[in-house]
DNA sequence: CTTTCAAGTTGACAATTGTAGTCTGCCGTG
DNA sequence: CACGGCAGACTACAATTGTCAACTTGAAAG
């Protein structure tokens, strides 16, 4: 939970650290760019700055074999809740509840979707 | 929903908006001066600055008396239905059943809550 | 050992954000 | 009626973000 997560990872960061996320294994940038430029485009130096500046954030670590390769230092499920939790704090005065309850009010929930989330909190008696 | 909702209010920015939707009312910067200058020690020329970038962003408009006055043009509740589902988006994969499943798993909800929320779904069927 | 190409480093530039100063004109008060 | 102060308009400036090009260097290939 207390992460180094002072900075935050802006869109584009995001993109790279989801690739680390599920590649599951230090990635070389080569890799990385090969992917990016598919799925978005990008030019290798484009890709390479962005990893950069997650190495700045200090959000991913490099590791030398013939070249760099990368890993990130905090998990999705970390990030997720610290940005999640952001968002809460930001938006919803700091409860959790306020946001879930914002939701089942706003339509943006389906049935199905309720249905599974009524199961998960029976679970969590 | 579909609202003016295309370009994104800043963390500062958010401030000016709660306070307008708080106040019910159109609101002159002289007034919204004096609560930011209180809350945040905002100089009056930044939040002028706030007010003027909301108003470029559609966000909120302006009506002239003796002074202008100014009031939002999108909801609380809309901004954070939509603030929220751009969250969904970027790490949930869209998918608010998700973001709901790694609250409950990541402790960010009190017994208590949990209680509540369960409630909320028991009226939602 | 030299050539070559990708990896790594630096710099760049426009847009947004956080924060604030300056100038000008109008309004109320003495 | 002159003046001081605040509203409104414009400008400023550093940091972050989205994108990328250019240059340097190291390693692989011949």
């Amino acid at each position: 939970m207390s992460d180094i997560l002072a900075d935050k990872i802006s869109d584009s960061e995001l993109e790279v650290m989801k690739l680390l996320w599920q590649a599951d294994e230090a990635l070389p940038v080569n890799v990385i760019r090969e992917r990016l430029q598919q799925s978005r485009g990008w030019e290798a130096t484009t890709v390479k700055t962005l990893v950069g500046r997650l190495l700045v954030k200090g959000v991913i670590s490099q590791e030398k074999r013939k070249v760099f390769y990368y890993s990130p230092r905090i998990s999705e499920a970390d990030y997720n809740a610290w940005a999640t939790d952001k968002l809460i704090r930001r938006l919803y005065s700091g409860s959790a509840k306020n946001l879930v309850a914002a939701l089942v009010q706003s339509e943006g929930l389906t049935q199905a979707d309720l249905e599974e989330l009524r199961a998960l909190f029976q679970m969590e008696d």
